[in-house]
DNA sequence: GAATTATTCGAACGAACGTTCGAATATAAA
DNA sequence: TTTATATTCGAACGTTCGTTCGAATAATTC
């Protein structure tokens, strides 16, 4: 079974490489709780001032911590943000994957890619949008990684469309692969853009719902795509 | 006839509360090469590295002048951000006013508004990655200027989208405003997504043009929005 | 050419930043 | 209770940052 990386803190001298490297190896997802709250905090507030307006001690402050504890968790300011990043991907991805694996035809199944995205966006709005926000932050092997898990999570919705495209066999105007490229994009630029607008305190318990927007992104997508 | 901000260095401390207030006011584009080369270089480091990551002293050397020269043309570094966000949304707003006054019925105008804005953000590509992913690295009046612009372009492309969904007669299922208020920013968001994987040196002379582009975007998003 | 104005500059200031270190404290193991 | 380990902390270091200031130079006006 596929799990997020593993996140332990302390010793991370002898550690670190290994989580790099561990990522998606583990079976069960370790939990400690304090890691899981710096991690949580500190997206809230990158994602409220942007990760370098948002200094460690205020970070710290946040946490009710001090400024040098923070160290313990961390080596530095940026692996924090991979770390973000890192679990962030790491739990779309895996939700995802459970979700596709009882669901259907090409159509359906790009209806729970939208939904699954969308849906864990909003609910981990933060997170997500320094995921979208902050990644070029990164820099060597952290962005590398992070970059990695991007285009793969690309590649799966390409492969979606590749398979709704097979399914209809009107001939492109269009060579497919571009075609494909621009859609899958084009798609993405929707649903992550949503991150400047979307307002939960505003929208919560109102008409405008996760549900409802997937479902106009979908429709809004999928009729132009299939139309030639 | 709509200009964009006028834009002339020194004695800023007097001049600068006016051009905040003066904007759109002026007759005559005022030319000044030295702020223009400014803004320009600028936009360029920011779009490169951030604008947390671009020093002043990275501008300086970039620009072959002195760090504190570079204070007679604007009084902070902020103010420098907020002008090039200014100078670019209202060139874009410019360049779109003059092609809609010869543009027809509603579909051709949006036609107009896509290429418009993708043409302007791949050639200027820099400048409005900065405008797109730093603007809310502004606070206070600058903020809420180029904020107040984004709205009324933002009000612009849902007209338009008025527009088309009275043309045809059926009945929407959803809510018509909500609709639209979904749909203007879906296509927002293909638009300005193309910042993160649009890259000029590889698509140059090559198949995949900015006409081509915008071409999909507008099918992808216009069946869609037409059907229901 | 003298006077005025526009532009550039070297040098420095104070503040904020990420990070480190050794000591202190809490927690768990023996 | 003693020992070992995990976690927190105050204080400081060195660096980088945006900005300022008064002087120097260039350009323009009279």
């Amino acid at each position: 079974m596929e799990t997020v990386a593993e996140i332990v803190p302390g010793k991370r001298h002898q550690g670190f490489k290994q989580m790099l490297t561990q990522d998606h190896a583990g079976e069960s997802i370790h939990y400690h709780g304090k890691l899981y709250d710096i991690l949580d905090r500190a997206a809230m507030l990158f994602a409220q001032n942007g990760y370098h307006n948002t200094s460690m001690r205020d970070l710290a402050a946040e946490l009710k911590t001090s400024l040098a504890g923070l160290y313990y968790y961390f080596e530095t300011k940026e692996e924090l943000l991979f770390l973000i990043s890192q679990y962030s991907f790491d739990s779309v991805i895996l939700s995802l994957n459970e979700k596709l694996n009882q669901a259907g035809d090409p159509v359906e199944r790009l209806n729970v890619f939208v939904h699954n995205h969308l849906q864990y966006f909003v609910t981990h709005l933060s997170a997500m949008k320094v995921l979208s926000h902050e990644s070029d932050s990164l820099s060597g092997e952290y962005f590398e990684l992070i970059n990695a898990k991007k285009k793969s999570y690309l590649q799966i919705l390409e492969n979606m469309l590749l398979d709704i495209a097979r399914a209809q066999s009107n001939q492109p105007h269009m060579r497919l692969n571009q075609k494909i490229k621009i859609s899958a994009l084009s798609l993405f630029g929707m649903m992550n853009w949503t991150y400047t607008w979307f307002n939960p305190d505003k929208h919560k318990n109102q008409s405008l719902s996760i549900q409802k927007i997937s479902d106009q992104m979908v429709n809004l997508f999928l009729h132009g795509f299939l139309k030639d």
